[in-house]
DNA sequence: AAATATTGACAATTAAATTGTCAATTATGA
DNA sequence: TCATAATTGACAATTTAATTGTCAATATTT
């Protein structure tokens, strides 16, 4: 009945803007043949990271198992590559192909298209303390956040 | 490679701060025995809107038969009520009961203080702009969107 | 060396949602 | 007004993303 509080207004336009995004997202994703969860770990890795299934997993807050499933599509069609993992001898390490970064590259290209338009009418200061803000927020919720490690 | 625009980053944030959030609530949410669309349902009529099933599925941007179903689970809990539609007939309106508004202001209130904790480190000036920012994009998501309607 | 933990592979299951279909209304427009 | 088109609720089947469980192999720790 009251007007809801600002953050809570922020927590609600994330749930909303998030199916959004994803409905969008899902149709150019769905043009490369990806999943969410795809381009998840491509986002990962594209900053020349090295990452192991488990890893991947620990960031992406989902169950390792899950991820090796993707991770090994990945792998399949050539979107990344495994090489030796110095800390574990039996859990390889993944990192972009070319294919694999060149792909990234368009979708992330194509995608700063429409978030130029989206993002048009607002000042750069706002879009700067926005991010900001949600960065604060993540970062709290790591913290806290209670680690998804059923294993 | 290079560092990811601001914009990049907020949409990165938001699928992540999505995930998170929706982990944290599916644990108190499941305490009430509600799941993510339930919740959602509820939240949609707590501003005393009465609304159709079909009107539901519309804003949550969901199949009508998906919301349908919730909406009868709701409504055999009690959570919610039917009354007469002046426009329609044969689709009725909902509106949350007693119970169900007690419950989802029990909800609201147990996350306000999370909300709280959330944003403690945050000045209230950014949490406004941030707010105003979200809402801006949501905004221009409803006007451009493709509206989720294969029925 | 023995005990413990991690990892990859595979299978079964769950949960949220979509898609399809049908009959009953309800709205529209010639 | 009447015929036609669109909407709605009910039900079923299917899809998809993900979890959970289990096992053997390998690593790590003590």
């Amino acid at each position: 009945m009251q007007t809801p509080s600002p953050q809570y207004e922020i927590t609600w336009l994330i749930r909303r803007l998030f199916r959004a995004m994803a409905q969008l997202a899902d149709t150019y994703l769905r043009a490369h043949g990806l999943a969410a969860a795809d381009r998840a770990v491509l986002e990962f890795l594209y900053p020349d990271e090295a990452l192991s299934v488990p890893d991947i997993a620990v960031r992406y807050q989902v169950s390792r198992q899950h991820i090796q499933v993707t991770v090994n599509a990945l792998l399949e069609d050539g979107f990344i590559v495994s090489r030796p993992n110095p800390r574990h001898k039996r859990s390889p390490l993944f990192a972009l192909s070319h294919v694999g970064r060149e792909l990234f590259g368009k979708i992330r290209a194509a995608e700063s298209e429409l978030l130029d338009k989206l993002f048009a009418d607002i000042p750069t200061d706002d879009i700067e303390r926005t991010r900001r803000t949600l960065q604060a927020m993540y970062f709290h919720n790591l913290e806290q956040g209670q680690t998804h490690a059923p294993d």
